[in-house]
DNA sequence: AGCATATGCCAACACTTGTTGACTTTTGCT
DNA sequence: AGCAAAAGTCAACAAGTGTTGGCATATGCT
């Protein structure tokens, strides 16, 4: 009996919540349509996950799992990482749901800092790199206004980009905000 | 009687109203707490505006004004296109209203849409370019990602950055997208 | 001054939201 | 079969939302 009844509602009240939350933003996903959507009634969803803040935490836990950039030359990193970012994306909405809800809710805001500032940073300062919070804030910005055009946005030209495409042109971007010498300052 | 008093209340209304989305977004920015800011009835809201839909609309409402760059070299036309952008962002909050809210409203989206594709195409049409869409996309990613992350998700490295360091970081990205040629499909 | 109009305030409406508690049905064990 | 716990249903709540109409006040014109 490793599965119990309650685990596959569980589960089925997660994914309507991803959806919704994803398709929505967190204000005009309500708790009622997420329940409408996992064909159960609203009181199950409050008693499987407490309030509608602890089930929002559930559905934007996720992982960017960096990949192991030491032995890639350096001139190949950048197309390297937007390969696994874009098919990152691609796979898995929890990561729109967190791009859609960071922009009015904090908490998803934090999240999205941590992830993206606070895994990033650690990584680029273990090969020795100078300002590697500018750089990763710098990568930062064109990984998520392209996630933002092409998912929130669809914004037509960019959705229209294949995964190769989008890695051939954002690819020497991030190469750059890696490798390039700081700009003398002004 | 060029002033009348009604006016100022318009235009109080209007100020907080853009406050508020800028600061909260579409949904969570009430009525009563924009009423509240101006010092003010929230039915003269209504009265004066119709409805939040409206109120929106007005409080959203603007230009990008791009600037003339026919006359500027090909190299430089990246920093130029940034450097204006970014002021045009530190100025004025609609900008910020207009990002935060098209995340959810899909009005606002539209209207997202029709400057950064709608306005940026043609000018690199009228430049003869190949694939004027896909480099104002292109354009679009970066730029929209820098403002997400700058004014709305508040990442610390890049809030940090004065104009001249964003423009020296982004100018080349801009250029290159509006320059490189189309990478070869695969 | 007197009056019409513009401006403002108050209270209430209809509705939706997250959340709760009592009640019924199903499940699984002995 | 009998029973306790789990799973699910139903109706209601308190709070907050956009929105409306009626009533008071101020303004400007003659």
């Amino acid at each position: 009996m490793a599965e119990k009844k309650s685990d596959r509602t569980r589960a089925s009240i997660l994914a309507a919540a991803r959806e919704r939350f994803g398709a929505d933003g967190y204000e005009r996903a309500t708790i009622r349509a997420i329940a409408a959507d996992a064909a159960i009634d609203p009181a199950m969803v409050m008693r499987y996950y407490g309030s509608k803040e602890k089930l929002f935490a559930a559905a934007a836990e996720f992982d960017v799992r960096l990949p192991d950039l030491r032995g890639v030359p350096r001139e190949q990193t950048g197309e390297v990482l937007v390969r696994h970012l874009v098919e990152r994306w691609e796979e898995d909405d929890t990561l729109r749901v967190l791009l859609r809800t960071a922009v009015t809710n904090e908490s998803a805001a934090e999240r999205m800092r941590q992830v993206f500032i606070g895994q990033l940073t650690p990584a680029f300062e273990r090969a020795a790199m100078d300002e590697p919070a500018v750089r990763a804030g710098l990568i930062a910005t064109q990984a998520l206004g392209f996630a933002l055009c092409r998912y929130i946005l669809e914004f037509e030209p960019i959705v229209g980009l294949s995964t190769d495409e989008a890695v051939a042109w954002l690819g020497p971007t991030i190469t750059r905000y890696l490798t390039a010498p700081l700009p003398s300052q002004v």
